[in-house]
DNA sequence: GAGTCTATCATTAGTGG
DNA sequence: CCCACTAATGATAGACT
């Protein structure tokens, strides 16, 4: 016998595959169904070892994005492909070549060494939140917060805002999105100018 | 009442999120995975009214694609909002740098972004530290951990032992495999849309 | 906007042809 | 490689906080 919905959701309905006229229904779908194909992005590239990339624009424009290793990564390989065969052979384009792939080599070695730091510093911090957690005996930071007492928060506020003051010019919000599985949303508006190194 | 197996497919089972080693089953999964991440993709696109490209790369450097209204126009929408000219007006440099410009300014992005992470990431960590340390009353991990009993060692231990599972590998090469063709596809017909959707 | 919840729908792992 | 099938897992529409 199934159970009564308790006045709660009433369960999930088939929907038609047609632009969903509701603004508001569409941006909620938009934002679930979004995550959701990231997500799958993400298992595609641990399961089967692929590379891969998405790129989305809202209607407004607004860009979302997944990469693994990286969306520029994946788009520069893209683009190499697209256009080998259709560069003449001639010497100066021999000389641009090598010229441009000794510069594509260093970036290389660069992107490395980042991505070596970054993948250290992200284990580090899944280690140090798992710490936290595991002490705590808490689920999640919220839950722990809310069972301190008014002293202890005080006490917490205090370091955080040390904290706060210490860190100048750079925000970090904890309860973002996770980037513990490799994915990560770049808002491209917010990127500004081109290293020096890179110059031609 | 359920029906019983007939002896033909056993159902399906829950599978660990990392790398399928043996080749078949992951090329079979890739297979299965990719048209399912694109037919997600083309819901999206419907459903909401977005613009989207993926771009996916096996490991023998294959290229699939799926692009609404196509890979190329989402590529140049991606590229151009980054559009950041200060080159010199020298006839020669603008000619190499319209030759190269996707390419430099592709990795140009993916080092910013790299080292947008890798601050967020330190300030993360330096930040769960902090936590760490205010809640528990230790300055180090060393500390911490010292000050753990045999059964919350073991239970740290599998959680560890979980995140080095769930690691993504972060290796590519960046020219070594020009595979083939230069040409990538896109089978909509699989996911059930229009061929229009490759038109750019 | 971001989570939660539930009932339902959709995807897919494993198997065989 | 393709397809079909089943049963289990996974994703999510709708309603609410």
């Amino acid at each position: 016998m199934p159970r009564l919905p308790r006045g709660r959701g009433s369960g999930r309905r088939k929907i038609q595959l047609k632009r969903i006229e509701n603004e508001r229904e569409r941006a909620v779908t938009l934002t679930k169904r979004h995550n959701g194909l990231f997500k799958k992005a993400n298992e595609l590239a641990t399961l089967c070892g692929v590379q891969i990339a998405i790129i989305c624009f809202s209607l407004r424009g607004k860009p979302l994005s997944f990469g693994s290793p990286s969306v520029p990564f994946i788009i520069n390989k893209f683009l190499n492909l697209n256009q080998v065969d259709q560069q003449p052979d001639d010497s100066i384009t021999r000389f641009v070549n090598s010229y441009h792939e000794s510069n594509v080599q260093a970036l290389n070695q660069e992107l490395d060494e980042l991505n070596e730091k970054l993948a250290n510093e992200k284990k580090r911090g899944q280690m140090l939140q798992e710490q936290l957690k595991a002490s705590l005996g808490w689920n999640t930071y919220e839950e722990y917060i809310k069972s301190l007492g008014i002293q202890e928060l005080m006490q917490l506020k205090s370091k955080l805002d040390e904290l706060k003051r210490n860190a100048q010019r750079n925000i970090y919000v904890i309860s973002g999105s996770s980037s513990s599985n490799g994915e990560y949303e770049a808002d491209l508006s917010k990127i500004g100018a081109p290293k020096d190194y890179l110059k031609m």
